[in-house]
DNA sequence: CCACGGTGGTAGA
DNA sequence: TCTACCACCGTGG
């Protein structure tokens, strides 16, 4: 999406505020995360070989700093399949409120417990928006964190991933949730 | 197994 | 506005 690719290469601000990217460390690679002064706004899986915020290495505010150390414990832990302890306050600032919506009660589902699209649906209060929850699903920018790989098609498949379903695979593995075969 | 249609939200023209 | 997408889902062959 060319977007996405003209914020990562120049750091444009998102929805009008200056934006930080930083590489978050883990034992699966370095994710992107991307900060306004609301907190986090964007995780990125990581990418080639390529390391995030090299070039925006100096001037970045104390208080970003510490939502990115937070950020990366938080998503060691969830890599594990641990529950994280704390997040940094997440910027939603561009969503709809629909998303904002779904994206909340995505943070409602604990580790290693999935739900269904339409259950989803029904949790919001819209029963029939199970195809629109989907579609809230891929619009996450902040995914891991916000875990909407727990969330599966209602005969038990994997559903999409717009990270990719190797992602969603390994990440409901570390959480030992058992797949359909 | 497959095909189809109902469906709600979103982005772009 | 209108339209064309979709990480869906239940029903009917």
């Amino acid at each position: 999406m060319a977007h996405f690719d003209r914020i990562m290469s120049t750091i444009s601000p998102i929805n009008g505020s200056d934006c930080w990217e930083l590489p978050i460390e883990t034992p699966l690679g370095v994710f992107s995360g991307q900060f306004t002064l609301r907190g986090l706004a964007r995780l990125a899986f990581p990418r080639g070989r390529r390391r995030p915020g090299r070039r925006i290495d100096t001037d970045i505010p104390a208080q970003v700093r510490q939502w990115r150390t937070l950020t990366e414990h938080a998503l060691r832990a969830a890599l594990k399949g641990a529950e994280p302890k704390q997040l940094p306050p997440l910027d939603w600032s561009g969503a709809t409120p629909f998303q904002r919506t779904v994206w909340t009660h995505l943070r409602k589902l604990r580790t290693g417990y999935t739900a269904s699209y339409s259950q989803m649906a029904r949790r919001i209060a819209r029963p029939r928006a199970a195809r629109a929850v989907g579609a809230a699903c891929g619009a996450n920018p902040i995914p891991v964190l916000v875990p909407c790989h727990r969330v599966r098609a209602a005969n038990g498949a994997l559903g999409g991933f717009s990270g990719g379903l190797d992602w969603k695979r390994k990440l409901l593995a570390a959480e030992r949730v058992q797949l359909a075969v």
